[in-house]
DNA sequence: TTAGTCAATAAGTCTGACATAAATATGTGC
DNA sequence: GCACATATTTATGTCAGACTTATTGACTAA
């Protein structure tokens, strides 16, 4: 049995068309600039009615990736505007350099915000948060036979310590990040690389923010996720 | 004439009650788990198709503030799955302290993203990029008499150096704290503060840039977000 | 030229119907 | 009386077709 399981929702028709017309945009093939076709052709080409589209069409809007206008169309718009914290932009993204470039930037990021997350939670955690973390610990300590159970301990670790960071955008962060190295994984269709000292490193970030060791919390997440990063890369490489 | 003119798009009936019913959410009147009406008594209520608020409820679905399910309704999600980088939600958000929290990460998170972004800058900018930078700098000088239009050139050169950094997550930022300046400069209704050095402090973090010098870049955007730091904060506390 | 008018087009809105999923109630056999 | 299967209810999801409105580009008159 799984440790985790998706809530699974019915199939949506906009939500498949959103995907696909999603998709067809953020892998260039349609061009910012270039006017999708009419609502009704849109119709026509999926096969669905003109509600279906235009809730695809309200998401893709607000996603950034297109504009309506009266009269001219539904237009394209630059990858400046999209809205690249969306999960969903990633996972529609195919293979290739867009993609690569999306993923090292949101690694760099994560190098950024990590480490100082860490010593804001030695600064300001609160024994509950510590409380937290700790189980996370625990359960990465006791699901090591479980690769799903494990990896989804190490997300909850490093939420934790987020969360008592108390910077609200920084758990958006961590969102994206997930989403993406979950479709890392899927893509090179192989388990998440697990090194064996994984856990003393975890432990020797939980230490440092319950001894209320900023520098020493910031370096000992930097350390963690340079192995992170390198494991990354090398999924990437495949 | 004013340098910056928006478009002006018609109003939307669908954009309008999103903003409403958005801001409800965002501002607690419905709370997290709590089901909102269903489609039809929306429609009542805002006194519109029901085409109008399925569109509204899409986009809100799309932004993370409510999920929809069949025979259940649409519920209200908690904030941790708001898209918080999304600049509607924060505009939407009334003077309080989630509001006041979400501005202070924004403003965190700016500090250390502004001068890695300079630092990476330095060691990755190209002469077009550097060109792009210059020319916001100039435009800043030219430009002290219109306050508009200065404050746009001052945009311009954060974006200009985010841009050369090349990581493109950063970029998503500067779009948000330029919703979160421009929402404080409005709420508090008097014009954007402007140092008499700020200038300098600029051109210094141009200069360390230009020169390839990394440490200094960073040190020098730090420097100048010191500034803007603490004039955010006097107009929150107003 | 310039300004005003008009037709064409595509998004935006409205209406009413039916399909489908899921919680609740109802019934049936043991 | 209890467990399991079935029907009902209620909300979202989808469909169809009509009408409205904004915007452009072409046409026309001063």
């Amino acid at each position: 049995m799984t440790a985790t399981i998706t809530p699974l929702r019915r199939p949506r028709m906009h939500d498949e068309v959103s995907r696909r017309l999603g998709a067809m945009i953020v892998n260039g093939e349609v061009v910012p600039g270039e006017t999708l076709p009419n609502e009704i052709a849109l119709c026509d080409l999926f096969g669905v009615s003109r509600s279906v589209i235009r809730e695809c069409l309200r998401v893709l809007a607000t996603k950034g990736l297109v504009v309506a206008r009266a009269r001219i169309g539904t237009v394209v718009q630059t990858p400046d505007r999209w809205q690249m914290m969306d999960g969903d932009i990633l996972s529609w993204m195919e293979t290739g350099p867009a993609l690569e470039q999306l993923l090292t930037s949101l690694i760099e990021t994560r190098l950024l915000i990590e480490p100082e997350a860490a010593a804001m939670a030695a600064r300001r955690a609160r024994a509950a948060d510590l409380l937290v973390i700790e189980t996370a610990l625990d359960d990465m300590a006791a699901t090591e036979a479980d690769r799903d159970a494990h990896l989804e301990a190490d997300f909850a670790f490093h939420a934790a310590i987020i969360a008592a960071s108390g910077n609200v955008i920084f758990g958006q962060f961590l969102g994206v990040i997930r989403k993406a190295l979950i479709e890392s994984f899927k893509r090179s269709s192989r388990n998440p690389t697990q090194r064996r000292d994984a856990l003393p490193r975890h432990a020797a970030v939980f230490d440092a923010i319950r001894a209320k060791d900023e520098a020493g919390a910031h370096a000992a997440m930097a350390e963690l996720l340079g192995e992170a990063k390198s494991i990354l890369f090398a999924e990437m490489d495949t």
